[in-house]
DNA sequence: TATTGTTATACTCTATAACTATA
DNA sequence: TATAGTTATAGAGTATAACAATA
């Protein structure tokens, strides 16, 4: 195995304990909001809604479809968790967290960082470290091959 | 804000960009095998087909059902790129790559190795210290409320 | 005409349950 | 009886297209 190799082999290694610890921290996100009786979906939507905000903005941040909010916001509504309120603008509305959907964020929260793995398994050292490794490989995504982009 | 307030906020940003990293790999995978015409799904199963497996093996690597490696064999079976061969319990059958299935893995191998952000972004030294933290990350699922484990 | 949200519908991925064959 | 694979079916999650209300 050439120099060159090992470095390819190393590389898809940890490219695949990355996926492992994000599949696993997922995992914990959902066993979490699953014991607040919480599906995914609207647990992500709930966290998002820090205040009233248009459908629009929430299916840009989910990075899906109105369509699929309209079915989400929904499911909240009949949860009692959001309403729908009338924007100034007459073609929008906002989704505004009810007192119970207040108070259920702040659980949710608080369960969420309580577990957060990188909290338990990590020393502030550590996080320290892994914070600018994380931020290099956040970039824009890698070029497909005949992108624009020669750079690299 | 307190400094534990502080820690968590810092945990959960780097919770956040850990996802973000991941999502971008997945979706770098999915070009690159997109262009050679394949499902995310199709190119898992034959990337793992190292050498013939009975759809067992398969099913579990993969985390998913029996059934679900019926209809993905059935698909890469129609494609020309596996066949079926009786394992010696004749209970079993091996999924096992044809010439066209190895040659199509061997491209997925080198165009995925090829494009690893971990290898475009982070020098040597940086994937060396970024491997303990990821290992030290990847342990078991983080304990729910009421497990057994009381440690931490 | 362009934008927001809604409705109806359809698609993808994956699981469950019942079944066949082999052990 | 237990295990490997198959079949038929169903569900979750999400998208597409056509539409109504508003700008």
């Amino acid at each position: 195995m050439t120099d060159q190799d090992a470095r390819l082999a190393e590389a898809n290694r940890l490219a695949e304990l990355l996926v492992g610890v994000v599949e696993q921290a997922k995992a914990d996100f959902a066993a979490t909001v699953g014991e607040l009786g919480l599906p995914v979906s609207l647990a992500r939507a709930i966290v998002l809604l820090t205040k009233p905000a248009p459908m629009r903005d929430l299916a840009e941040q989910l990075r899906c479809d109105r369509s699929y909010i309209t079915s989400l916001a929904d499911q909240l509504e009949e949860r009692g968790l959001i309403t729908r309120v009338p924007g100034e603008d007459r073609r929008y509305k906002l989704l505004a967290l009810t007192e119970e959907g207040v108070a259920l964020r702040s659980r949710i929260a608080q369960a969420v960082a309580e577990r957060n793995m990188l909290l338990h398994r990590l020393t502030d050292d550590e996080r320290n470290t892994l914070a600018p490794l994380l931020e290099r490989l956040h970039g824009e995504g890698v070029a497909p091959s005949g992108s624009r982009d020669s750079s690299c």
